[in-house]
DNA sequence: ACAAAAGTGTTTTTTATACACCCATGC
DNA sequence: GCATGGGTGTATAAAAAACACTTTTGT
């Protein structure tokens, strides 16, 4: 490899040589079953190796031409086929020898992962499974080993999303479009634990912003009263944005 | 280049190539003149093709066996002798085309850059200038063009610093180890805007905290009643760790 | 009729906001 | 002695937290 060490030589003698990389992209992809009150991730088999078998994060390598939202959005589409769909930047881990591919001490290829969140609504999200079929929903508190260092990166997004949740209104993009308002309350118990509220306070918070329609439909789940669906309303929640802590 | 191509060929043949990546880190490194009252940058002058000549932030390539953290912290530590530091990552950037060095259609390397947001205190902070001395604090009110998309990197910092401002202890890592409550008062409005507190209630509040340790020692800036000099008391604050909002 | 889930309301406590005023210094 | 910045206190409004109660369904 002529042109590379022709490269290096150009910039100084006494520093040691850059780094090549490839750059993946990991998704950590969220949903919630409102039927079951589970929190999900998307997980994928991997098929070749390294980690040959074995659930990790649905990834891709960077292509020529593509930028990192891109290929996000790439392997997300590969996936899954979602109508909503939110999607942002969480963090690039990138030291060396985070991926066993990477040799000891040669002067081969780096691998570096930045990772993205996002989030879509379980029951219009339908997974595509290839032919080996390796790709399932896994509720949180029984995700698998996984491969890489995604098991910190999955930690790291579960953080990012529920710091969001307090003070944005991503709920109602893993919520379906009508939902009730315990199916609210449960999400939010479920991510940030119980007595994060009370849920009368909840409530009466929450209908006093004025950005959950109230759709009038009523679904009754076995017994009980029958819980009235609303709907989010992003043009009333508009004036909210950029203002933090609206939610809790 | 006979290795790359193979291994190319090894994956599949309809997809596009795997690009290679040369990775950056950035700095947007911050702090505050609490003399007068201004939000400074660190910024360099480019010695170097593209964009020689102009302003940008500190930046550099990652090395063969670097972490990104470990790169980031090497150019802190090339421009600037500090005490104290504060350093998190902050974002990545990577579009095609982002930097000119990428030849539009080539399969040249392409250049990604991941951003770090640091935090020093301007009196223990002294700048290392090197023979052609291109390196200076600039208030960020009079920030110039600088190279690449370093504005935008800029501006990213910024918003961060605005939001931990809020809610987590980092005014602490600006200031000077001793500090008035009008300096950390003055901070905050600089940063935040105006009225984001009316000055006696932001002082009652962050003392019934209890994590700023009044030292007793007063001095005098001019006329009016001379100013307490306070410390930041991280162990009073670790019972606030983790929990939001603290500040406002 | 009664348990279960949804929905309403009231009381208490805490926190935010506005603002009036006193204190110590330089000139 | 008065302007200047530092520091204290109080009165009012608003929001958070706790909890008691009503309403509507399935069984």
């Amino acid at each position: 490899m002529p042109g590379r060490a022709q490269r290096k030589a150009t910039k100084s003698l006494s520093h040691p040589p850059l780094a090549d990389f490839k750059v993946g992209v990991d998704n950590v992809i969220f949903s919630v079953d409102t039927d079951q009150n589970r929190l999900l991730v998307l997980l994928v088999m991997r098929q070749e190796e390294p980690f040959f078998g074995q659930w990790s994060l649905p990834g891709t390598l960077v292509r020529h031409g593509e930028s990192l939202e891109d290929a996000a959005y790439r392997i997300l589409a590969e996936k899954i086929r979602a109508r909503n769909l939110y999607l942002e930047q969480l963090y690039t881990f990138g030291g060396p020898d985070r991926d066993p591919r990477e040799a000891p001490d040669s002067y081969g290829d780096r691998y570096l992962s930045v990772s993205y969140f996002a989030l879509v609504r379980y029951a219009e999200a339908e997974l595509i499974a290839d032919r080996v079929s390796g790709i399932a929903w896994y509720s949180l508190e029984q995700v698998p080993d996984l491969a890489f260092d995604h098991k910190q990166i999955l930690e790291y997004g579960h953080r990012r999303l529920r710091n969001k949740l307090e003070y944005s209104p991503v709920a109602f993009e893993v919520l379906p479009e009508l939902f009730t308002l315990s199916d609210l309350y449960q999400l939010y118990t479920t991510v940030l634990g119980e007595n994060f509220s009370d849920y009368s306070n909840f409530r009466s918070r929450l209908l006093k912003l004025g950005f959950l329609e109230d759709t009038g439909v009523k679904v009754s789940r076995g017994a009980g009263r029958p819980a009235s669906l609303y709907r989010f309303d992003a043009e009333a929640f508009a004036p909210y944005k950029d203002k933090p802590m609206v939610f809790i």
